[in-house]
DNA sequence: GTTGTTATGTATCTTTTGATACCGTTCATC
DNA sequence: GATGAACGGTATCAAAAGATACATAACAAC
Protein backbone atom coordinates (compact mmCIF):
# COMPACT_ATOMS: atom_id res chain seq x y z
CA UNK A 1 0.00 0.00 0.00
CA UNK A 2 2.55 2.57 0.84
CA UNK A 3 4.01 1.83 -2.83
CA UNK A 4 0.91 3.05 -4.36
CA UNK A 5 0.76 6.25 -1.82
CA UNK A 6 4.04 7.14 -2.66
CA UNK A 7 3.78 6.97 -6.18
CA UNK A 8 0.48 8.83 -6.04
CA UNK A 9 2.18 11.65 -4.34
CA UNK A 10 5.41 11.61 -6.68
CA UNK A 11 2.85 11.71 -9.81
CA UNK A 12 0.42 14.30 -8.28
CA UNK A 13 1.75 17.63 -7.41
CA UNK A 14 -0.80 17.96 -4.38
CA UNK A 15 0.88 20.28 -1.97
CA UNK A 16 -1.05 21.16 1.06
CA UNK A 17 -0.53 18.76 3.84
CA UNK A 18 -3.95 18.80 4.91
CA UNK A 19 -5.14 17.66 1.08
CA UNK A 20 -2.76 14.56 1.41
CA UNK A 21 -4.90 13.77 5.12
CA UNK A 22 -7.87 14.40 3.18
CA UNK A 23 -6.82 12.25 -0.28
CA UNK A 24 -6.08 9.44 2.24
CA UNK A 25 -8.54 9.67 4.61
CA UNK A 26 -11.18 9.51 1.96
CA UNK A 27 -9.91 7.57 -1.04
CA UNK A 28 -8.68 4.24 -1.81
CA UNK A 29 -5.97 2.24 -4.28
CA UNK A 30 -7.92 -0.48 -7.04
CA UNK A 31 -6.40 -2.35 -9.23
CA UNK A 32 -8.23 -2.97 -12.57
CA UNK A 33 -7.53 -5.62 -15.39
CA UNK A 34 -7.62 -5.43 -19.29
CA UNK A 35 -11.26 -4.83 -20.46
CA UNK A 36 -12.72 -3.48 -16.91
CA UNK A 37 -15.38 -1.23 -17.38
CA UNK A 38 -15.01 2.08 -15.25
CA UNK A 39 -17.84 3.51 -15.91
CA UNK A 40 -21.14 3.35 -18.53
CA UNK A 41 -23.50 5.41 -20.29
CA UNK A 42 -26.20 6.41 -18.12
CA UNK A 43 -24.40 5.26 -14.62
CA UNK A 44 -24.13 7.92 -12.33
CA UNK A 45 -20.86 9.13 -11.12
CA UNK A 46 -20.28 8.83 -7.52
CA UNK A 47 -16.47 8.18 -7.25
CA UNK A 48 -13.76 10.11 -9.42
CA UNK A 49 -10.56 8.36 -10.69
CA UNK A 50 -7.29 9.21 -10.89
CA UNK A 51 -4.59 6.85 -12.91
CA UNK A 52 -1.16 5.78 -11.13
CA UNK A 53 -0.42 3.21 -13.77
CA UNK A 54 -1.78 2.03 -16.84
CA UNK A 55 -4.56 3.75 -18.69
CA UNK A 56 -8.08 4.17 -19.12
CA UNK A 57 -9.98 4.50 -22.82
CA UNK A 58 -12.90 7.01 -22.46
CA UNK A 59 -15.43 7.06 -25.37
CA UNK A 60 -18.46 6.94 -26.47
CA UNK A 61 -21.04 4.82 -28.69
CA UNK A 62 -24.30 4.96 -30.43
CA UNK A 63 -25.38 1.27 -32.22
CA UNK A 64 -22.61 -0.49 -33.48
CA UNK A 65 -19.93 2.63 -33.85
CA UNK A 66 -18.24 4.05 -31.40
CA UNK A 67 -15.31 6.81 -31.16
CA UNK A 68 -12.67 7.55 -28.72
CA UNK A 69 -12.45 11.11 -26.65
CA UNK A 70 -9.04 10.36 -24.80
CA UNK A 71 -7.07 8.14 -22.80
CA UNK A 72 -6.75 8.99 -18.69
CA UNK A 73 -3.33 8.07 -17.94
CA UNK A 74 -1.03 8.24 -15.24
CA UNK A 75 -1.66 11.46 -13.36
CA UNK A 76 -4.54 12.43 -14.62
CA UNK A 77 -8.66 12.20 -14.28
CA UNK A 78 -11.52 11.77 -16.14
CA UNK A 79 -13.15 14.97 -16.97
CA UNK A 80 -15.92 13.65 -18.32
CA UNK A 81 -16.64 11.98 -14.95
CA UNK A 82 -15.69 15.41 -13.19
CA UNK A 83 -18.27 17.14 -15.40
CA UNK A 84 -20.87 14.89 -14.37
CA UNK A 85 -19.75 14.66 -10.58
CA UNK A 86 -20.40 18.41 -10.84
CA UNK A 87 -23.73 18.08 -11.06
CA UNK A 88 -24.75 14.77 -9.50
CA UNK A 89 -25.49 13.57 -13.30
CA UNK A 90 -25.42 10.30 -15.07
CA UNK A 91 -22.22 9.77 -17.30
CA UNK A 92 -22.93 10.33 -21.36
CA UNK A 93 -19.57 8.34 -22.54
CA UNK A 94 -18.00 4.90 -21.08
CA UNK A 95 -14.97 3.90 -19.53
CA UNK A 96 -12.83 0.87 -19.77
CA UNK A 97 -9.14 -0.18 -18.92
CA UNK A 98 -6.96 -1.31 -21.65
CA UNK A 99 -3.86 -2.39 -19.40
CA UNK A 100 -3.53 -3.37 -15.98
CA UNK A 101 -4.10 -0.22 -14.51
CA UNK A 102 -4.00 1.14 -10.87
CA UNK A 103 -6.48 4.11 -9.60
CA UNK A 104 -6.99 5.96 -6.72
CA UNK A 105 -10.71 6.43 -6.57
CA UNK A 106 -12.14 8.95 -3.97
CA UNK A 107 -15.77 10.03 -3.48
CA UNK A 108 -17.04 12.68 -5.94
CA UNK A 109 -18.78 14.62 -3.08
CA UNK A 110 -15.16 16.31 -2.32
CA UNK A 111 -14.26 17.13 -5.53
CA UNK A 112 -15.67 21.21 -5.12
CA UNK A 113 -14.88 21.48 -1.30
CA UNK A 114 -11.12 20.45 -2.17
CA UNK A 115 -11.17 22.84 -4.42
CA UNK A 116 -11.83 26.06 -2.50
CA UNK A 117 -9.81 24.20 0.44
CA UNK A 118 -6.79 23.58 -1.49
CA UNK A 119 -4.51 25.56 -4.22
CA UNK A 120 -3.23 22.48 -5.78
CA UNK A 121 -6.29 20.53 -5.98
CA UNK A 122 -8.01 23.37 -7.89
CA UNK A 123 -4.97 24.38 -10.57
CA UNK A 124 -5.19 20.38 -11.26
CA UNK A 125 -8.77 20.32 -11.72
CA UNK A 126 -8.33 23.51 -13.91
CA UNK A 127 -5.33 21.83 -15.62
CA UNK A 128 -7.13 18.23 -16.34
CA UNK A 129 -9.77 20.34 -18.00
CA UNK A 130 -8.16 22.60 -20.02
CA UNK A 131 -6.14 19.75 -21.05
CA UNK A 132 -8.96 17.75 -22.44
CA UNK A 133 -10.64 20.76 -23.68
CA UNK A 134 -7.92 21.29 -26.46
CA UNK A 135 -7.42 17.65 -27.02
CA UNK A 136 -11.67 18.04 -27.77
CA UNK A 137 -11.30 20.80 -29.48
CA UNK A 138 -8.42 19.53 -31.83
CA UNK A 139 -10.55 16.31 -32.50
CA UNK A 140 -13.29 18.15 -33.59
CA UNK A 141 -11.23 20.22 -35.88
CA UNK A 142 -10.28 17.58 -37.72
CA UNK A 143 -13.51 15.98 -37.82
CA UNK A 144 -14.54 18.83 -39.52
CA UNK A 145 -12.44 19.71 -41.90
CA UNK A 146 -10.56 16.68 -43.28
CA UNK A 147 -11.84 13.19 -44.83
CA UNK A 148 -11.14 10.13 -43.09
CA UNK A 149 -7.93 9.04 -45.22
CA UNK A 150 -6.17 12.50 -43.33
CA UNK A 151 -7.56 11.65 -40.23
CA UNK A 152 -6.15 8.15 -40.25
CA UNK A 153 -2.35 8.94 -41.45
CA UNK A 154 -2.80 11.71 -38.45
CA UNK A 155 -3.87 9.19 -35.68
CA UNK A 156 -0.97 6.62 -37.14
CA UNK A 157 1.66 8.93 -37.01
CA UNK A 158 0.54 10.58 -33.44
CA UNK A 159 1.09 6.86 -32.05
CA UNK A 160 3.82 6.55 -33.87
CA UNK A 161 5.31 9.52 -31.80
CA UNK A 162 3.33 8.11 -28.23
CA UNK A 163 4.94 4.88 -28.54
CA UNK A 164 8.00 5.85 -29.94
CA UNK A 165 7.85 3.17 -32.35
CA UNK A 166 7.40 2.68 -36.09
CA UNK A 167 5.69 -0.77 -35.38
CA UNK A 168 2.22 -0.32 -34.12
CA UNK A 169 0.60 -2.89 -32.90
CA UNK A 170 -3.20 -2.53 -33.68
CA UNK A 171 -6.40 -4.09 -35.57
CA UNK A 172 -8.14 -2.47 -38.28
CA UNK A 173 -11.08 -2.82 -36.09
CA UNK A 174 -9.60 -1.01 -33.45
CA UNK A 175 -8.78 2.23 -35.46
CA UNK A 176 -11.84 2.52 -36.95
CA UNK A 177 -13.53 2.59 -33.31
CA UNK A 178 -11.14 5.14 -32.51
CA UNK A 179 -12.25 7.62 -35.49
CA UNK A 180 -15.95 6.61 -35.67
CA UNK A 181 -16.18 4.89 -38.50
CA UNK A 182 -16.43 1.18 -39.56
CA UNK A 183 -13.62 -1.35 -40.43
CA UNK A 184 -13.81 -1.82 -43.87
CA UNK A 185 -13.61 2.03 -44.62
CA UNK A 186 -10.09 1.36 -42.31
CA UNK A 187 -8.92 -1.56 -44.24
CA UNK A 188 -9.50 0.38 -47.76
CA UNK A 189 -7.92 3.24 -46.86
CA UNK A 190 -4.71 1.35 -45.13
CA UNK A 191 -4.17 -0.67 -48.40
CA UNK A 192 -3.96 2.37 -50.36
CA UNK A 193 -1.14 4.20 -48.09
CA UNK A 194 0.39 0.71 -48.48
CA UNK A 195 -0.07 1.24 -52.01
CA UNK A 196 1.81 4.45 -51.76
CA UNK A 197 4.12 3.11 -49.30
CA UNK A 198 3.57 4.98 -46.42
CA UNK A 199 3.14 1.70 -44.33
CA UNK A 200 3.71 -1.38 -44.85
CA UNK A 201 0.75 -4.11 -43.58
CA UNK A 202 0.60 -7.18 -41.18
CA UNK A 203 -1.16 -9.14 -39.50
CA UNK A 204 -2.17 -7.29 -36.57
CA UNK A 205 0.60 -4.84 -36.78
CA UNK A 206 1.27 -1.69 -39.34
CA UNK A 207 4.82 -0.52 -40.39
CA UNK A 208 4.77 3.37 -40.95
CA UNK A 209 7.23 4.71 -42.83
CA UNK B 1 -20.32 54.14 -16.48
CA UNK B 2 -21.79 53.67 -13.41
CA UNK B 3 -24.43 51.87 -14.98
CA UNK B 4 -21.91 49.46 -16.49
CA UNK B 5 -20.41 48.59 -12.95
CA UNK B 6 -23.96 47.79 -11.63
CA UNK B 7 -25.13 45.65 -14.52
CA UNK B 8 -21.70 43.78 -14.38
CA UNK B 9 -21.69 42.65 -11.05
CA UNK B 10 -25.45 41.92 -10.66
CA UNK B 11 -24.94 40.02 -13.67
CA UNK B 12 -22.04 37.85 -12.22
CA UNK B 13 -21.94 36.27 -8.91
CA UNK B 14 -18.44 37.73 -7.57
CA UNK B 15 -18.30 38.19 -3.67
CA UNK B 16 -15.27 39.20 -2.31
CA UNK B 17 -14.87 42.91 -2.17
CA UNK B 18 -10.92 42.93 -2.83
CA UNK B 19 -11.90 41.08 -6.38
CA UNK B 20 -14.46 43.72 -6.96
CA UNK B 21 -11.58 46.46 -6.57
CA UNK B 22 -9.34 44.05 -8.52
CA UNK B 23 -11.70 43.58 -11.25
CA UNK B 24 -12.79 47.77 -11.67
CA UNK B 25 -8.76 48.67 -11.33
CA UNK B 26 -7.52 46.80 -14.00
CA UNK B 27 -10.60 45.80 -15.93
CA UNK B 28 -12.93 48.48 -18.41
CA UNK B 29 -15.66 48.77 -20.40
CA UNK B 30 -15.93 48.56 -24.07
CA UNK B 31 -18.76 48.63 -26.18
CA UNK B 32 -18.46 46.41 -29.81
CA UNK B 33 -20.84 47.14 -32.31
CA UNK B 34 -22.65 44.18 -35.09
CA UNK B 35 -19.47 42.83 -37.31
CA UNK B 36 -16.48 43.91 -34.81
CA UNK B 37 -13.74 41.38 -34.63
CA UNK B 38 -12.88 40.50 -30.71
CA UNK B 39 -10.28 38.05 -31.74
CA UNK B 40 -8.59 36.38 -35.01
CA UNK B 41 -7.35 32.56 -35.45
CA UNK B 42 -3.40 33.26 -34.64
CA UNK B 43 -3.49 36.43 -32.81
CA UNK B 44 -1.94 36.74 -29.26
CA UNK B 45 -4.99 36.79 -26.58
CA UNK B 46 -4.02 39.45 -23.86
CA UNK B 47 -6.86 40.34 -22.51
CA UNK B 48 -10.11 38.32 -21.48
CA UNK B 49 -13.88 39.55 -22.18
CA UNK B 50 -17.04 39.10 -19.92
CA UNK B 51 -19.85 40.18 -21.83
CA UNK B 52 -22.35 41.94 -19.91
CA UNK B 53 -24.99 42.23 -22.93
CA UNK B 54 -25.21 41.05 -26.48
CA UNK B 55 -22.93 38.16 -27.67
CA UNK B 56 -20.00 37.24 -29.20
CA UNK B 57 -19.82 34.19 -31.98
CA UNK B 58 -17.15 32.24 -31.51
CA UNK B 59 -15.96 30.13 -34.42
CA UNK B 60 -13.25 28.31 -36.50
CA UNK B 61 -12.70 28.45 -40.07
CA UNK B 62 -11.14 26.55 -43.06
CA UNK B 63 -10.74 27.86 -46.24
CA UNK B 64 -14.46 29.00 -46.84
CA UNK B 65 -15.91 26.37 -44.57
CA UNK B 66 -17.00 27.25 -40.72
CA UNK B 67 -18.40 26.34 -37.62
CA UNK B 68 -19.93 27.77 -34.57
CA UNK B 69 -18.24 26.31 -31.33
CA UNK B 70 -20.13 28.60 -29.37
CA UNK B 71 -21.78 32.33 -28.47
CA UNK B 72 -20.68 34.24 -25.16
CA UNK B 73 -23.71 35.52 -23.80
CA UNK B 74 -24.36 37.75 -20.95
CA UNK B 75 -22.20 37.10 -18.02
CA UNK B 76 -19.89 34.65 -19.83
CA UNK B 77 -16.45 34.37 -20.49
CA UNK B 78 -14.15 32.44 -23.69
CA UNK B 79 -13.54 29.60 -22.97
CA UNK B 80 -11.10 29.37 -26.10
CA UNK B 81 -9.26 32.81 -25.03
CA UNK B 82 -9.06 31.57 -21.48
CA UNK B 83 -7.26 28.16 -22.75
CA UNK B 84 -5.05 30.08 -24.50
CA UNK B 85 -3.93 32.63 -22.29
CA UNK B 86 -3.20 30.29 -19.84
CA UNK B 87 -0.46 29.82 -21.84
CA UNK B 88 -0.58 32.97 -23.71
CA UNK B 89 -0.84 30.93 -26.56
CA UNK B 90 -2.13 32.22 -29.77
CA UNK B 91 -5.85 31.77 -30.62
CA UNK B 92 -7.18 28.96 -32.84
CA UNK B 93 -10.68 30.28 -33.61
CA UNK B 94 -12.04 33.57 -34.24
CA UNK B 95 -14.84 35.76 -32.41
CA UNK B 96 -16.87 38.08 -33.83
CA UNK B 97 -19.53 40.62 -32.48
CA UNK B 98 -23.20 39.54 -33.18
CA UNK B 99 -25.09 42.27 -32.14
CA UNK B 100 -24.47 45.61 -30.14
CA UNK B 101 -22.98 44.37 -27.60
CA UNK B 102 -20.94 45.48 -24.05
CA UNK B 103 -18.18 43.97 -22.52
CA UNK B 104 -15.90 44.12 -19.66
CA UNK B 105 -12.04 43.47 -20.65
CA UNK B 106 -8.92 42.79 -18.56
CA UNK B 107 -5.67 41.65 -18.89
CA UNK B 108 -4.91 37.82 -19.39
CA UNK B 109 -2.07 38.19 -17.10
CA UNK B 110 -4.08 38.32 -13.74
CA UNK B 111 -6.75 34.77 -14.59
CA UNK B 112 -4.34 32.74 -12.28
CA UNK B 113 -3.77 34.81 -9.71
CA UNK B 114 -7.23 35.80 -9.17
CA UNK B 115 -8.21 32.13 -9.09
CA UNK B 116 -5.68 31.39 -5.87
CA UNK B 117 -7.14 34.64 -4.41
CA UNK B 118 -10.94 34.54 -4.70
CA UNK B 119 -13.22 31.43 -4.43
CA UNK B 120 -15.72 32.75 -6.41
CA UNK B 121 -13.38 33.71 -9.28
CA UNK B 122 -12.56 30.71 -9.48
CA UNK B 123 -15.95 28.83 -9.29
CA UNK B 124 -16.55 31.05 -12.60
CA UNK B 125 -14.19 29.87 -14.15
CA UNK B 126 -14.93 26.15 -13.55
CA UNK B 127 -18.33 26.40 -14.55
CA UNK B 128 -17.17 28.23 -17.81
CA UNK B 129 -15.03 24.97 -18.48
CA UNK B 130 -17.89 22.60 -18.01
CA UNK B 131 -20.24 24.84 -19.55
CA UNK B 132 -17.87 24.53 -22.56
CA UNK B 133 -16.96 21.21 -21.87
CA UNK B 134 -20.29 20.16 -22.73
CA UNK B 135 -21.81 21.66 -25.44
CA UNK B 136 -18.17 20.60 -27.19
CA UNK B 137 -19.18 16.94 -26.61
CA UNK B 138 -22.66 17.47 -27.60
CA UNK B 139 -21.82 18.84 -30.58
CA UNK B 140 -19.43 16.34 -31.25
CA UNK B 141 -21.50 13.48 -30.45
CA UNK B 142 -24.25 15.25 -33.20
CA UNK B 143 -21.75 14.89 -35.84
CA UNK B 144 -19.95 12.29 -35.40
CA UNK B 145 -23.19 10.08 -35.28
CA UNK B 146 -25.73 12.32 -36.80
CA UNK B 147 -26.35 13.20 -40.95
CA UNK B 148 -26.70 16.74 -41.47
CA UNK B 149 -30.64 16.89 -42.09
CA UNK B 150 -30.71 15.59 -38.20
CA UNK B 151 -28.52 18.13 -36.97
CA UNK B 152 -30.35 20.87 -38.96
CA UNK B 153 -33.41 20.26 -37.42
CA UNK B 154 -32.48 19.56 -33.97
CA UNK B 155 -30.10 23.06 -34.48
CA UNK B 156 -33.99 25.01 -35.76
CA UNK B 157 -35.82 23.74 -32.70
CA UNK B 158 -33.17 24.51 -30.36
CA UNK B 159 -33.16 28.09 -31.88
CA UNK B 160 -37.06 28.07 -31.52
CA UNK B 161 -36.48 27.40 -27.68
CA UNK B 162 -33.52 29.73 -27.42
CA UNK B 163 -35.52 32.82 -29.06
CA UNK B 164 -39.25 31.57 -27.77
CA UNK B 165 -40.37 32.18 -31.33
CA UNK B 166 -41.19 29.67 -34.37
CA UNK B 167 -40.19 32.34 -36.54
CA UNK B 168 -36.20 32.03 -36.83
CA UNK B 169 -35.12 34.63 -39.26
CA UNK B 170 -31.72 33.35 -40.70
CA UNK B 171 -30.42 32.69 -44.33
CA UNK B 172 -29.60 29.20 -45.08
CA UNK B 173 -25.98 30.71 -45.44
CA UNK B 174 -26.12 31.26 -41.79
CA UNK B 175 -27.58 27.46 -40.92
CA UNK B 176 -24.47 26.34 -43.48
CA UNK B 177 -21.47 28.35 -41.01
CA UNK B 178 -23.05 27.76 -38.16
CA UNK B 179 -23.27 23.63 -38.75
CA UNK B 180 -19.75 23.44 -40.91
CA UNK B 181 -21.32 22.88 -44.44
CA UNK B 182 -22.36 24.55 -47.37
CA UNK B 183 -25.39 26.75 -48.56
CA UNK B 184 -26.64 24.38 -51.13
CA UNK B 185 -26.88 21.40 -48.85
CA UNK B 186 -28.75 23.16 -46.07
CA UNK B 187 -30.98 24.76 -49.15
CA UNK B 188 -31.71 21.61 -50.50
CA UNK B 189 -32.66 19.60 -46.28
CA UNK B 190 -35.18 22.61 -45.65
CA UNK B 191 -36.32 22.33 -49.22
CA UNK B 192 -37.12 18.67 -48.10
CA UNK B 193 -38.26 19.84 -45.05
CA UNK B 194 -40.56 21.78 -46.54
CA UNK B 195 -42.22 19.76 -48.59
CA UNK B 196 -42.32 16.73 -45.05
CA UNK B 197 -44.67 20.00 -43.97
CA UNK B 198 -42.09 20.83 -41.16
CA UNK B 199 -41.61 24.21 -41.63
CA UNK B 200 -42.39 27.04 -44.47
CA UNK B 201 -39.49 28.95 -45.82
CA UNK B 202 -39.83 32.40 -46.50
CA UNK B 203 -36.77 35.11 -47.43
CA UNK B 204 -34.31 35.59 -44.94
CA UNK B 205 -37.13 33.55 -42.42
CA UNK B 206 -38.30 30.29 -41.36
CA UNK B 207 -41.27 29.31 -39.51
CA UNK B 208 -41.01 26.25 -37.51
CA UNK B 209 -43.86 24.11 -37.11
C1' DG C 1 -4.95 -31.62 -37.71
C1' DT C 2 -9.70 -29.78 -36.66
C1' DT C 3 -12.30 -26.17 -35.14
C1' DG C 4 -13.57 -21.69 -33.99
C1' DT C 5 -12.22 -16.99 -33.81
C1' DT C 6 -10.07 -12.93 -35.31
C1' DA C 7 -8.05 -10.29 -38.84
C1' DT C 8 -7.88 -8.83 -43.32
C1' DG C 9 -8.77 -8.19 -48.56
C1' DT C 10 -11.91 -6.80 -51.83
C1' DA C 11 -15.95 -6.26 -54.92
C1' DT C 12 -20.39 -4.18 -55.50
C1' DC C 13 -23.86 -1.08 -54.62
C1' DT C 14 -26.14 2.82 -52.19
C1' DT C 15 -26.38 6.91 -49.70
C1' DT C 16 -24.74 11.14 -48.28
C1' DT C 17 -22.46 15.07 -49.04
C1' DG C 18 -20.09 18.29 -51.71
C1' DA C 19 -18.97 21.16 -56.00
C1' DT C 20 -20.45 23.86 -59.70
C1' DA C 21 -23.35 26.30 -62.38
C1' DC C 22 -27.13 29.02 -63.51
C1' DC C 23 -31.41 31.33 -62.72
C1' DG C 24 -34.94 34.08 -60.62
C1' DT C 25 -36.40 36.91 -56.67
C1' DT C 26 -36.15 40.25 -53.20
C1' DC C 27 -34.32 44.19 -51.22
C1' DA C 28 -31.81 48.42 -50.30
C1' DT C 29 -30.30 52.55 -52.16
C1' DC C 30 -29.23 55.68 -55.10
C1' DG D 1 -36.83 52.30 -61.84
C1' DA D 2 -31.87 50.90 -62.51
C1' DT D 3 -28.26 48.59 -60.19
C1' DG D 4 -25.96 45.53 -57.39
C1' DA D 5 -25.97 42.57 -53.47
C1' DA D 6 -27.96 39.03 -50.87
C1' DC D 7 -30.96 35.17 -50.93
C1' DG D 8 -32.88 31.04 -52.44
C1' DG D 9 -34.22 27.06 -55.93
C1' DT D 10 -32.58 23.47 -58.50
C1' DA D 11 -30.13 20.47 -61.82
C1' DT D 12 -26.08 17.86 -62.73
C1' DC D 13 -22.03 15.60 -61.63
C1' DA D 14 -18.34 13.84 -58.58
C1' DA D 15 -16.40 12.22 -54.49
C1' DA D 16 -16.52 10.26 -49.96
C1' DA D 17 -18.19 7.16 -46.96
C1' DG D 18 -21.06 3.47 -45.58
C1' DA D 19 -23.43 -1.25 -46.07
C1' DT D 20 -23.20 -5.84 -47.37
C1' DA D 21 -21.33 -9.85 -48.70
C1' DC D 22 -17.98 -13.18 -49.24
C1' DA D 23 -13.32 -15.10 -49.34
C1' DT D 24 -8.89 -16.11 -47.47
C1' DA D 25 -5.39 -16.23 -43.98
C1' DA D 26 -3.52 -16.49 -39.44
C1' DC D 27 -3.80 -17.95 -34.95
C1' DA D 28 -5.16 -20.26 -30.63
C1' DA D 29 -6.80 -24.07 -28.30
C1' DC D 30 -7.98 -28.56 -28.13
Amino acid sequence: MDNHQDLFFKLSSFKEPKLKEALIEHGKFISFSKGDVIVKNGQYVRFLPIVLKGSIRVYQQKDEREFSLYYVKAGETCTMSLAAAYFNNKSVSHGIVMEPTEVFIFPSEFLTAWQLQFPSWNQFIIAMFRKRYDELINNFEGVMFDHINVRVLEYLKRKVLDEESRILNISHQNIANELGTTRVVISRILKQFEKEKKLKLLRGQIEVK
